[in-house]
RNA sequence: GGUCCCAUGGUCAAGCGGUUAAGACGUCACCCUCUCACGGUGAAAUCAGGGGUUCGAUUCCCCUUGGGACUACCA
């Protein structure tokens, strides 16, 4: 009666899973994957996870492999598939195996879930055969009654022993509610699990793991006919030769159930590795980044602001393997892909998204930047038309390729701020008194040609003529016989020139400007 | 409510039965210095609580508390 029921329903399938075993060949190393479902753009913890593929399939010496899982077409947004491609490549990350948004490369084609659909039906086929899934009738109604019900007794929720009201049709009803055009899903059925068992495995994260069964009979293939992800990751990860599953925490629960379909398949599962998830603080407690609520944390946005692709990825890396750091101080300026990434190093605690910490890796890595390097990433962030690019690039270079460079900047952003008193329309800030007259004495004696002795020079004479120590030691020893040192001057002469009470070298700054600009801003 | 995970400074964490309890970010102080940044030196700051086990617990076990995840024909 399986093997009928199994026809009526599949009546279009007739490969098996032996045919598909025959298709993609086991695989001889081992396999990472990131499978991403294409609802948006890209998240941080998915870039998390693939950093950790990554990684993993380098230090394992297998190969990382990306898949689309857009089985969920209620949720599915309009080139989401493309941005996730985009993005991937804005952060130099490749794939052995994949999809590039046109075609698919790779020996397990296809790499799209919803295009792999046939496939999930033979599988689901073979389980009906067998006894261990059937179709359900029940309708959204119905369910969720059932669900309120068992809410109220105090029953344990879901889908299974007598409340399966689908499990035990028999064949004509079946066909029946086939002829009525009734919209079926199929059900795995998991009361062939002893409810009081547990489901045991060993996680790559957290260790010797146990779970009770599941016993909800849970959907493995919605009514539209394309599974949910239950299915599809056991289908894929098995013919895809995934040797490694890294996922979020949000996983954890749900890895019963896939046990139990890779028991009822037959099949051998992989090892499975459970990632904490980034949160973020909210009041008191933490929550899971989200992607409404923490807008600003989203690549997306992260890249929009200007941090460099680099910065975050090394970010992730310091979040999910706690060596990373350590071994980067040691090892400053090698590839990130010389590290080794150990398993046993995932940390299992939530981390809180630490924006400071990202700030501090972001301005190394830029201050590290050679000239080149700066000019191309100031170009890629503004584009070519920024106003006084030429400009915007000198002062970036000031003390830039030195043993101890400025480490100003920790986004590309920051330049327009940092550096507004480069651009044509800024106005110098208005000075009184005292002030007006040393600010007016050092525009006669301002100088383009001047070399950096000679205008420093002139910096000190300036002091000197209104009292002011011309050295810093003079005035620490003897405070009381001047108005101040010769760092008050610099101060209010940076000041009226660039609005700023810190700024690179002021000599460097003026001769950007042009002398024409300097003592224009000076008497203004 | 049920199931599961987690618990060392403000944050990320090392530690895996005996340590002066690493390190990084952040904070503060001092030095360097025309300013800022950089750099240097230093400081403050942690084992959630309670029971066990043990000669000895941050480390092992239990309970409490706190935090997190899941509880869909979403992933």
């Amino acid at each position: 009666m399986s093997k009928e029921l199994a026809n009526l329903l599949f009546p279009d399938i007739k490969e098996t899973p032996e045919d598909y075993f025959k298709i993609y060949p086991k695989r001889k190393t081992p396999a990472t994957r990131i499978a991403p479902s294409p609802t948006g753009y890209m998240h941080l913890g998915t870039l998390g996870m693939t950093v950790v593929d990554k990684a993993l399939a380098n230090a394992l010496g297998g190969v990382c492999l990306f898949r689309v899982e857009d089985t969920d077409n209620k949720r599915e947004v309009k080139d989401a598939t493309k941005r996730l491609i985009e993005a991937f490549k804005v952060f130099g990350i490749s794939f052995d195996e994949g999809f590039d948004g046109e075609k698919d490369y790779g020996a397990y084609a296809p790499y799209i879930q919803s295009r792999r659909v046939p496939i999930y039906k033979a599988f689901a086929k073979r389980l009906v055969e067998e006894g261990k899934a059937y179709p359900c009738f029940c309708s959204e109604e119905k369910l969720a009654e059932q669900h309120e019900n068992q809410v109220k007794s105090g029953d344990k929720t879901g889908y299974y022993g007598k409340y399966a009201s689908c499990k035990n049709l028999t064949l004509d009803e079946v066909k029946e509610n086939l002829a009525q055009g009734k919209p079926w899903a199929l059900r795995a059925n998991f009361d062939l699990f002893n409810p009081s068992d547990r489901i045991a495995w060993c996680d790559g994260v957290r260790g010797e793991m146990s779970l009770p069964v599941e016993t909800n009979n849970v959907v493995i293939l919605k009514s539209n006919r394309i599974p949910p992800y239950n299915l599809a990751h056991v289908v894929d990860d098995t013919l895809m030769g995934i040797s490694h599953v890294v996922r979020g925490e949000e996983w954890l629960i749900s890895t019963a159930q896939h046990l139990q379909l890779f028991k009822l398949l037959g099949l051998t599962p992989p090892t499975y590795l459970h990632m904490p998830v980034i949160c973020v603080q909210e009041g008191e407690s933490k929550r899971k980044l989200s992607k409404r609520k923490d807008k600003e944390a989203l690549v997306e946005n992260l890249l929009k602001e200007g941090y460099p692709t680099e910065a975050i990825l090394e970010y992730l890396m310091t979040i999910y393997n706690t060596d990373f750091e350590i071994w980067r101080i040691k090892n400053p300026t090698a590839p990130r892909d010389e590290f080794k990434f150990k398993i046993e190093k995932i940390g299992s605690n939530n981390p809180l998204l630490d924006m400071p910490k990202l700030d501090n890796i972001s301005k190394n890595i830029i201050g590290a930047y050679s000239n080149a390097q700066t000019k191309l990433a100031v170009i890629n962030f503004f584009g070519e038309n920024l106003p006084n690019l030429d400009k915007v690039l000198a002062v970036c270079a000031i003390d830039r390729e030195t043993p101890k460079p400025r480490k100003d900047i920790v986004k590309f952003s920051d330049i327009l701020t940092l550096y507004d008193y480069i651009f044509d329309d800024f106005v110098a800030p208005r000075a009184e008194g005292e002030g007006a007259k040393i600010l007016a004495r050092y525009a006669e004696l301002y100088s383009a040609a001047d070399d950096k002795t000679a205008w420093f020079e002139k910096m000190k004479r300036v002091a000197r003529e209104f009292g002011f120590a011309d050295n810093g030691k003079d005035f620490k020893a003897n405070p009381e016989q001047y108005k101040g040192s010769i760092a008050d001057i610099s101060q209010i002469i940076r000041k009226k020139i660039t609005g700023k009470e810190n700024t690179p070298d002021l000599y460097e700054i003026s001769r950007i400007l042009g002398e024409q600009t300097v003592k224009a801003r000076l008497r203004a």
